[in-house]
DNA sequence: TTGAAAGCGCTAACAT
DNA sequence: ATGTTAGCGCTTTCAA
């Protein structure tokens, strides 16, 4: 069949028949030697990586993994690779992959169950050890509870699942973007929070109304609005915030999505950042920094948490027991340009 | 050992033989079955199918592609996946490469040669059987001749590679974006191009001329300056030309980013776009439209670029000659906010 | 220290 | 239409 003979491999690569054969040895001493195996003599040693040097020799990873029983690739299951913290949370994945001798496929799944389904199904053919599921919900495919320990979430828990997840703390983080606004002297602060169904968005709005009770400031329920983690999302409940006949001095957004998008409907309604309206963002996104005006926000070390879920579910792979709960790694608020003192 | 115990999958996983003794046939058929052959009995069919039904049978990836001689896996090596140009086209990528039946690998380079050849020998242990490569540099471990069909180079040419690329035709770009300005009525034209050793710059950087030449407009060496595709490019070389004892009312980027970079300066000097400078960019990232003001920019199609090197790639694997030199893709121009006509 | 041989799970030629 | 069988290229007992 002519697919089968055009991705068949060049006819002179050489096999590890052939190293043998070089070398004068049985494959079983060039698999030892290759392996790094000490029942191997130093001279023998010598001769095997000379016919490899030689030829140019590669072992063949389909008959090795056939062999082991292990791929050595793991899966991250993300939702959408051009979301840019997404991109950075798969970077640090992998290079922690990478390090820990582990290649990386990605399965976007936009969002779609049934090419979750698809990308999960990976797991049940061999083709990859574990899997790195950035999108807070769990394939049918994968709910076998042997399954388990090849499963690792990230940024988003998965509920009610088991499987251990990496975060950082949401309702910290909302507490210390909240408490930021109060220590400027804000009294009527708002909040855009992004999608409901996560487990982030709660958290983070908990974290929001802990600040203000803590400094005795009421929460009032108008000031408060949902929608997507979006641009579009910012720019709609801003414009509603601010047809209140009174409006809040500050808002506490999910995003920096939404940041940007509430910082464009201020300036549309003739007002400025942070002058009239201190604006927090959450996720330090590239493009946070470079705004105008810089986000105030949330650091979520999107690189650092892709590494330590990658380090954790290989550990786990490898049979150590970590931690079962998953693991918690430290925010830090970054404060610049789009927060300051209310005016007056 | 340990680890191989570990990564051992679950005891009760079916095999084919398991499917073969169910249904009472013999492996031969289960396959053929599994594969669709027409030389298979309904009844048979239904009596396998059933069998892998009640399993949850799911064919070895490993053992199938030892045999065959095929992983259905690609590489993409990509410089940066935190850029997000770049994660928009291994967007693009990921889909066409799952409806050709390939799965994607990511290989991140941090622009570390040693970190592509690492990656790059995946094409030779037969793990991937093709490779996608943004980062315009062909590691020395793939210059082998055989080699070359198993390669597609995107966004950047290799040069004197003889790799197809897929890419849009950035000299034309260039002058599309220039004539922009010139038609505003623009008659002073910088140009902030990014890295040099790109083929993209100096092409961007011809349509540029191009278009000043046949406005009949004198191209001025002062007014042109690079540095790399980044925001402080962007503000270091916009702040020079300002400098200048008459500098340009509008400015040619080489990228979003460098366009970003250059309003920041061109702000901090107490200036206006596009009241006072107008700044065309090129890539439309997903900021560009966020952007305060909107960027005006020539949109590089990064999810189809990604796309369309994708289909080359699984086309020439499936021994189908295309072009050989690659493909164009489209452009556009996409006109925003920050370009108008010069003040008086 | 090295070699012979079994077998990982599958596909396809060959035989029936 | 179905079965038997030979590998794909490797690692690892088991023997020597």
């Amino acid at each position: 069949m002519s697919r089968a003979r055009s991705l068949a491999p060049e006819a002179g690569r050489p096999r590890m028949t052939d190293i043998a054969r070089i070398a004068g040895v049985s494959v079983a001493t060039v698999s030892r030697a290759l392996a790094g195996s000490p029942r191997v003599t130093e001279e023998t040693r010598e001769r095997v990586a000379a016919a490899v040097r030689d030829t140019g020799y590669v072992v063949n990873r389909m008959a090795r993994s056939l062999r082991l029983q292990e791929a050595r690739q793991i899966l991250v299951l993300v939702p959408n690779i051009a979301n840019p913290f997404h991109a950075a949370v798969l970077l640090g994945a992998e290079e922690a992959a990478v390090a820990a001798g582990f290649h990386v496929l990605i399965g976007n799944t936009a969002g779609d169950p049934a090419r979750a389904e698809d990308h999960a199904r990976q797991l049940l053919t061999g083709a990859v050890d574990g899997m790195l599921i950035l999108g807070g919900a769990l394939p049918e495919t994968l709910k076998a509870p042997a399954l388990r320990r090849r499963l690792v979430a990230v940024i988003e828990r998965i509920v009610t699942s088991g499987v251990p997840v990496v975060e950082i703390d949401n309702q910290a983080g909302g507490r210390e973007a909240t408490r930021h606004l109060i220590g400027l002297g804000h009294r009527r602060i708002g909040h855009i929070g992004g999608s409901l169904p996560t487990t982030a968005t709660p958290k983070r709005f908990q974290g929001y109304a802990d600040a203000l009770a803590e400094a005795g400031l009421a929460l009032e329920p108008e000031l408060v609005r949902y929608g997507t983690f979006s641009i579009p999302t910012g720019t709609e409940q801003m414009a509603a915030l601010l047809a209140l006949p009174q409006p809040p001095t500050a808002v506490f957004c999910g995003s920096d999505e939404i940041a940007i998008g509430a910082i464009r409907a201020i300036k549309q309604a003739g007002l400025q950042v942070p002058d009239d309206i201190s604006i927090v963002g959450f996720d330090n996104i590239y493009f946070a920094a470079a705004y105008d005006p810089p986000l105030t926000t949330i650091d979520q070390p999107a690189r650092q948490l892709g590494h330590a879920a990658m380090r954790l579910l290989a550990d786990r792979l490898a049979g150590l027991d970590g931690p079962k709960r998953g693991v918690t790694v430290p925010y830090s608020l970054i404060i610049r340009g789009s927060t300051a003192a209310p005016k007056g």
